[in-house]
DNA sequence: GATGAATGAGACTTCATTCAT
DNA sequence: GATGAATGAAGTCTCATTCAT
């Protein structure tokens, strides 16, 4: 019933929903964890396919197996359930990011770390569709961009420009500009992404070797081994 | 929704309505094309805003000041003016990224001239929503997709790769990576369009400073003028 | 769909919905009003019988011969149907309670028309039920109780209250409770409503022979015509 | 909803689930009544609040303290639970008010002994709100409105008629109409519960004084003691 | 041609009831 | 016996599309 009356209009008498409560970790506690899994694992498939207004609860459901009613169990509703989503998908990968390297490695060497870390995965999972989709729906959603500006894309661009002040006062990378505009760095990762998505099935593009043309340029041309 | 976009219909089945035939130029015809050029304006700024999903012909009809019937007399259906909206909407501007220029003029100037041009009419304007449309929704159309890489993308990335061969074979690049990963020429652009929708009120992007540090890289320092 | 995104949580941004322009009174506007009359014809009905939580929209729009979505054309969502039906079956009648007579009518005559007009405009019509839904939902519509104290109840008691002063003065009553506590003048009507919509059918009640005997009480035994 | 009340179940078929058999009262026992009447009392709390379609299990669950499931041990079902529960209230009372008096009691007396009753027992508890479900509900729970026409209705009229002939006889109370329509004598007593119930915060009404002010003209005027 | 009222499929959400633990 | 997670029917509301005026 969506009118229920002065239920539904006082947002502080809702009932807490969503977001079971994780007791000691019995049979039922394990249960719930799969199953808030298989929810957002369906919900990532769904997102990603038909963004946000085209996803249907129902095809989360299904696809899930599960009742659609149970998703509103462990999500208060779509819009939750879409944000947790998103907002869970990057938590883990960031961090690779920002590892600040010892004294004696080489910044080409961390950045092609990174690079790697990038194509294996972003670019070879899901965590590409979720990118597509802050960008599809982050207007819609500006609690969503800012939560990405600030965890994820201003953590990355800071350790990008510290990286490049590093290799710039080693001498390994003599264009300063890389440190004022660490966007440059990351620039073909996103071409990467978006192009994997969209038009890998009319040309396919070679990520790693263009992300290797790239560190090229940054770094000058790597001496044959 | 009754067309819930690659899922409820045919595209072979769509009957031939819409696309008003084009007589002789009589005040009629004339009505006509402002109509139906007022709905496309109306029609991108909602698109933009709100994703094709999330655009309602209600508020397209308020915005272009006629009624939501109206619209069906110039597009078949929703899917039909949002496609029709953004194809039309690169048609003019990819023309001036093809232009091959004279023998005697700096590769540097001609990409200026570009990267110039891609400010301020894409940058600029509501095609880098435009753009924005694309990523979002083009998994979900893929004829829009398809068009986009036809019409668009492989001419601007035939024409950079075309341009980045002579600027080599003149000596004015060193890299000849550039032409082998076109893509790297205009990441950054990609980088702009997306930067400047969802993160400015973050932290403003000066798109062109990154622009002429990015034509730095490619071309090496200019010297003092 | 429920969950518009940034639409269905912003109340301000929500469109004029209900309530339909009354423009000049052309064939559109009489089919309009026509078609609202019969959706609150309708809805009382079914409100009646079932109560504001347990009536479906769905039913109100099948009595009413009309598409569900119709409904919503005329008014914004299922509490503002319900409100503007009690809300309206009201306004005409209390008038008639509140005539002040001419000096020269005895009081117990007018009186006696107010009762004919409470046995024939309520209990006799489809009002009695809109005083049962009253009751009933009161509770849960604050925004209801209280319109129908002051738009109703008030007014009612208001010149209940003059009246019997009147007839006090006039020595045509003997206690002046009466004036004190209108609500014994109308208490047996409240009787009457609630009888003929519960238990008529267990055992009927002579409604104008119970007031009769009130009438009888108050006044004095009616000399024989 | 799943249960839309005497729609969507055929009485007939209902499984003879709930009402547990009262054994020896052991431990279990009690407990198990204890159990029972807590789920009651929440019960009437909710149900006098929100009504019948506007109460949720959940709620009385949790106002009682148990698990949702463990209302079904109890009662066969949300109707079933409402109906038992407004049947049990006024089993109890109605006694009061049926009580036979010895010869030589003037009857005002009975009759305001029964107000008092009436005032602490009613109009002082949830039976008020009881009152106002038989009211709302009725019509939608025809066995309902059986039960209480039969069982307390009845009753009470009957009772009351009685008193008054016998106060007639007596010569206590002039008007014989009194006896032939008892709800004359119940009356404000229905208005006390309503106008408490819906529209005390507006205009607080003096339940004892307007009772006594009805008690007086009933008897006539009291002597001053 | 233009309008905008009407339609009705379909989306989200709720909650009585069931059942494995 | 008790629990509460899960189910799925059913309700409200939206909006693309149609069609009488």
């Amino acid at each position: 019933m969506a009118a229920r009356v002065s239920r539904s209009k006082s947002e502080a008498a809702r009932p807490a929903a969503g977001r079971r409560p994780a007791g000691k970790s019995g049979v039922r506690e394990v249960r719930s964890a799969e199953r808030r899994e298989a929810i957002l694992a369906a919900a990532l498939e769904e997102f990603a396919v038909n963004g946000f207004a085209g996803t249907r609860l129902d095809d989360i459901a299904q696809r899930a197996k599960i009742a659609k009613g149970t998703i509103y169990l462990y999500f208060a509703d779509k819009e939750t359930l879409f944000q947790e989503l998103l907002r869970a998908m990057f938590a883990p990968i960031v961090k690779g990011f920002e590892q600040m390297p010892a004294d004696d490695v080489p910044t080409r060497d961390i950045i092609e770390r990174i690079v790697a870390l990038f194509v294996r995965e972003v670019i070879g999972t899901r965590r590409k569709d979720v990118i597509r989709l802050v960008i599809s729906e982050g207007s819609r959603f500006p609690a969503l961009a800012e939560f990405h500006y600030r965890e994820v894309l201003s953590r990355v661009i800071g350790a990008m420009s510290a990286l490049m002040a590093r290799a710039i006062a080693r001498g390994e990378v003599k264009n300063p500009a890389y440190a004022k505009f660490p966007q440059l760095i990351a620039a073909p990762g996103l071409v990467a992404v978006i192009w994997s998505g969209l038009f890998e099935r009319f040309a396919p593009l070679d990520v790693e070797a263009m992300m290797r043309a790239h560190l090229d340029i940054i770094f000058g041309e790597r001496k044959a081994p």
